[in-house]
RNA sequence: GGCGCUGUAGCUCAAUUGGUUAGAGUCCCGGACUGUCGAUCCGGAGGUUGCGGGUUCGAUUCCCGUCAGCGUCGCCA
């Protein structure tokens, strides 16, 4: 080892001590008769000291070392003065007096220093990642998710879950999101597809009697990227055998509050609270819902089918929705200009014809330039339901179902960011359950699987297959970590009735089930045991316990919103002999298009 | 694909209503300095204002297009 302790280490039990450290230059303090080095590594910083009482040999060597070189120092530990101590690093009482150093290796002049104070620019960063990944809070965040996942081996391991790796390469199935394609080159013009998730893979483990299945699965998606979504994504993929929904909810309650407890120091009291995917929609607007905070939409539908107000009374008899929230105090952060801001938000963004709002005055009457169209005594009406209190802002969408939950989620979602409505440090977890089987195809005239066409539907609604399947509930289940979806899972169909009956609602007739998933449903004739799973977004699981805004800082070498990889610049244009081997030619772009 | 924000020195930012030679901090280079830890002090270098076009006597500023990064809607079973 060319050192004998990290640059975190040392501390006033090693004074005396000859010591070797190596890292990078992070500082150089230089004051003519001597220089003071901040030496840096992923465990700390170490001040090291060379001066007049340091040997000539070591002056020289130190005379052309500048920021981010790699270098290797020998010294004493020695107490700092009286009064020099550094309480902000855990090394602060003590430096090192060298006595060699020797340069490992010189580094040209960065971009970007790692540590500096203004933060530069995303792609900056991305495209120079080794030096971004030397910032001490990248490298926080890695150390997090390093242990977050060793945290979910150890956890599934302790209850039985065996590890199996399933293929990269996989068999292209057209359902859900767009598949990565990987073309053969021993099969021309045949393609393999990256897989979205090792769903089918861990069904056939099931029906192969491995009873508990885990892994910690890359998946690929080729739709357009988030703050919280990336095309190549890591999942904690699980399965298991004679199982409902609460056994595999209770496996994951229980992971979860391992987790609090050992990365946070949160206690989470089980079982974690689970809400209807119905509730959910009525209450929050949305599958989910940020449940750190209230502020929940009120239906104001009833009273603006009486009022001659006509804007909501046209939509309420129309059979669509007047829906509202309120925002706790929101008179003092919106003014006249803040509510048109709000407005312009929701119609650009969700298509809502408009925003109509009420101020609640200190004698708790509603007050607008719509209030004129109401008598007296709806506006009561109004302000009881909705429990305004004076100062609060009443925002109200009237629209469809679907755009009043759109607007006023995102609302909701705004509101409690602008009005510091919950600790940004709290954790909340929740389940949301029982989502429909499926839910409509605007093109076409059938249904679309809401999960996965072998998600299994609610006994009790197994007769609504035949009568109203849109009413449909399935065995389904999301994890919802502060308003993020953190992970998903069903219970899998095992009988092949009900399987044919819901490929047929998908329009999936018994030979094109059969080319596109035969493998699995000739597995299910096997001896499938009853069987359910689900899988956690790592990613974002990382993000929300490391409390950061987005994925790209989760992820060691992350893509950009346009799938580019900065450093290495992937994608590239290959060579033409390659694509001729795999029997590939490339379509003329056509710039008339 | 739509909407929005951003792009000025290596980095982070400024530049008044469209007006002289585009500034500051930091980094970098040189010098001074024995206790700093955002070291300090002196000096210097450093610019195709992302790119292309337009309007104008004059554009960092206004307009159009384009590229890149980010956010968001669509999309993500």
């Amino acid at each position: 080892m060319l050192r004998t302790h990290t640059c975190g280490e040392l501390n006033k039990e090693h004074i005396g001590q000859t010591v070797s450290l190596c890292g990078w230059v992070a500082k150089i303090r230089d004051h003519g008769g001597g220089k003071f080095i901040d030496l840096r590594d992923r465990y700390g910083i170490t001040q090291i000291v060379i001066d007049s009482t340091s040997p000539a040999a070591a002056m020289e060597s130190v005379q052309p070392v500048r920021p981010e070189w790699v270098i290797k120092v020998v010294g004493e530990v020695k107490t700092r003065p009286a009064g020099q101590d550094n309480p902000k690093i855990v090394t602060g009482e003590i430096e090192l007096h060298v006595t060699q150093l020797e340069v490992l290796n010189p580094c040209v002049t960065p971009p970007f220093v790692p540590n500096q104070k203004d933060l530069p620019n995303e792609d900056l960063r991305l495209k120079h990642r080794y030096l971004d990944l030397r910032r001490e809070s990248m490298q926080e965040t890695l150390v997090l998710r390093s242990r977050i996942i060793k945290a979910m081996r150890d956890y599934s391991a302790k209850h039985d879950f065996i590890d199996v790796e399933t293929p990269i390469l996989g068999r292209s199935t057209p359902e859900g999101a767009r598949d990565y394609l990987v073309p053969s080159r021993v099969h021309n013009g045949q393609f393999y597809a990256l897989p979205q998730s090792p769903q089918i893979y861990k069904q056939i483990m099931m029906v192969a009697g491995y009873d508990r299945y885990v892994q910690v699965a890359r998946c690929f998606r080729d739709e357009d990227l988030r703050a919280d979504r990336q095309p190549e994504f890591t999942q904690l993929d699980m399965e298991m055998s004679f199982v409902d929904s609460d056994d595999v909810i209770g496996i994951i309650d229980g992971m979860m509050q391992e987790l609090a407890k050992d990365i946070l120091g949160i206690d989470v009291q089980l079982p974690l609270p689970r809400i209807t995917y119905d509730d959910a929609m009525t209450r929050f607007g949305h599958d989910a819902p940020d449940m750190r905070f209230g502020v929940e939409i009120i239906d104001l539908t009833d009273i603006a089918k009486k009022t001659d107000f006509r804007v909501f009374r046209s939509v309420a008899d129309s059979g669509n929705f007047v829906r509202a929230i309120v925002a706790p105090g929101g008179q003092a952060k919106y003014s006249r200009r803040g509510i048109d801001e709000l407005t312009k938000f929701v119609q650009e963004n969700f298509g809502a014809k408009g925003l109509a709002w009420f101020r609640v005055e200190e004698d708790g009457t509603l007050n607008s330039t719509i209030a004129k169209n109401f008598e007296t005594s709806e506006l009561a009406e109004i302000a009881s339901k909705t429990e305004a209190k004076p100062g609060d802002l009443v925002l109200i969408i009237a629209d469809t179902w679907e755009t009043s939950c759109k607007a006023l989620y995102a609302l909701r979602k705004r509101i409690g960011i602008d009005l510091e409505l919950y600790d940004p440090k709290e954790m909340h977890f929740s389940w949301v359950v029982e989502f429909p089987m499926f839910e409509h195809d605007a093109e076409g005239d059938r249904w679309n699987a809401m999960h996965h066409p072998f998600t299994a539907p609610l006994e009790s609604d197994l007769e609504l297959l035949k009568t109203d399947p849109s009413k449909t509930r399935a065995q389904a289940y999301d994890l919802i970590i502060n308003g993020y979806e953190a992970g998903g899972g069903t219970i899998r169909i095992h009988d092949s009735g009900v399987q044919q009956q819901v490929f047929g609602l998908l329009g999936l007739d018994e030979q094109s089930a059969q080319e596109r998933f035969g493998f699995l449903l000739d597995a299910l004739k096997y001896g499938a045991p009853p069987h359910g799973g689900i899988a956690l977004g790592i990613d974002r699981v990382v993000m929300l316990f490391g409390g950061l805004e987005n994925i790209r800082d989760c992820i060691a070498f992350p893509k950009t919103q346009k799938a580019t990889d900065m450093m290495t610049e992937a994608p590239n244009i290959v060579e033409a002999t390659q694509l001729t081997e795999l029997g590939i030619e490339l379509a003329q772009k056509d710039d008339d298009e």
